[in-house]
DNA sequence: ATCATCGAATGAACCCGATTCATACTCCGC
DNA sequence: GCGGAGTATGAATCGGGTTCATTCGATGAT
């Protein structure tokens, strides 16, 4: 039966076109002004059949976020798999998350609208099971890394668990991802280059955790030797602005 | 002319008692089911009346914020004022925040929630402005202190401005309330004491920066005791519980 | 070729909640 | 008591998410 199986690839073909109809129209007129009837017009269907896809605005959201949610764990666990010292793969979890950000500026907004609207909602428990599900391999991906430094006596051994370790590196990257899309502080300030200090402060993070320093983190020309390697080495798809300093400032 | 004044003062209390009411309205049965109508209810007004305060209800949303914003920075600046080492100021700075967050669980939501619903929309410019002035003194007392601890040598003096190595803190903080109040994923992971973590992790940073260490920051007994003083000396007002260990988990 | 079946598509109708506005009230100085 | 500025009101409007009774069209059995 062929049939059944040309229905199924045909919905699943649909789905996508709502999905990146959609995405399209978030970061061309903002997330608040999309509409569900608009979606379903720009791809020649009516409301209804929107529905049958999703079954609520919010449902589409999250669909959108664990789509590109996929997408950030699929480079991150490149990082994560790299055949490198676990200094250098955990400098390239941050590369990973930098190189994904600046590939899909609008994925972290996103993500933060959607995540606090699910946690206020509280309802929808399977949902927000979805998104938490989501982030799973991130904190799986991070706390390797450095359970491999522990192992390989990189780093200290600690009496923590590795996540409670990795967990700090994590916030910093949430937290200059917040600090650059959701709250405009960065341009505020002033501050040019906002992954380099991402980058930069990892560094520092690690240094701190009295990991073996690869160079001084406030030497320019070593950090961007270093990165052009990663970016090289593990992310040649995702730098396609040519060769060379694959790690161009956003202003 | 005591009309006049006693004209403003009644506005001025009854914009204060909407933004209560909206706020404890939201802490009790979440954002979502927010509504104007019931607001302005509560406070025995009609719908109208709320209205001729605040513009929308975003602005409503975005007052509710840079209210909170303020208490935030005060105990903050009484951080960054301390009669104290630059090391201990910074730490001091950390404890500040984490003592309003477990003060205030629900502001880092509703600031998110908020940054990113007027980032999108980008219209009411004049209330945008507000909050990130509101967020402008922390920028400020953070790199006040790191200033201050270059020009004491207590680090090593870098080629960056302040800010550029406040910010690695301050997104630290950020995105550790992101992880914990947004996205769940501290429970999700089972990772207890959230904030001990993030004080932690700052002890670990800052000894990237090459602080001069005060203690081992995976020793929790020293952790413990710094805290407990800091809090004692600075914030004894935000450590309503009684004496001895002021900081105790949410757990 | 005809027909029954069923999944998919439709869009008008419904509902909820933010926002507006024409009207009414209250207080004050005169 | 009067005029008017400032306030309060809540029914009406409006926008947009969601539903559902109906229609459509492909499929495969007779």
């Amino acid at each position: 039966m062929g049939t059944r199986e040309r229905r199924l690839r045909e919905l699943a073909e649909r789905e996508q076109r709502f999905l990146d109809s959609a995405r399209e129209q978030i970061s061309e007129h903002g997330l608040l002004s999309l509409q569900m009837a608009k979606v379903a017009r720009a791809c020649d269907y009516a409301t209804g059949t929107l529905y049958q896809h999703f079954a609520s605005k919010e449902d589409l959201l999250l669909s959108i976020c664990a789509d590109q949610a996929e997408k950030r764990v699929e480079s991150m666990a490149r990082a994560a798999h790299w055949d490198a010292p676990s200094r250098d793969r955990m400098i390239a979890l941050v590369v990973a998350d930098v190189l994904f950000a600046k590939r899909h500026p609008d994925h972290f907004r996103l993500a933060q609208y959607v995540t606090t609207e699910v946690i206020w909602r509280a309802a929808s428990q399977k949902r927000r099971d979805a998104v938490l599900e989501a982030h799973g391999p991130i904190g799986e991906l991070v706390s390797q890394v450095v359970q491999d430094a522990i192992d390989a006596g990189d780093v200290a051994s600690f009496k923590l668990r590795p996540l409670e370790i990795a967990i700090g590196p994590w916030a910093l990257s949430e937290g200059m991802h917040n600090l650059v899309h959701a709250e405009g502080i960065l341009d505020f300030y002033d501050l040019r280059d906002p992954y380099r200090l991402l980058l930069r402060h990892s560094h520092i993070h690690l240094n701190g955790l009295h990991w073996q320093p690869l160079f001084d983190p406030f030497d320019d020309e070593a950090l961007t030797a270093q990165l052009n390697h990663i970016c090289a080495t593990l992310f040649d798809d995702l730098c396609p602005e040519g060769t060379g300093y694959r790690y161009c400032s956003p202003h």
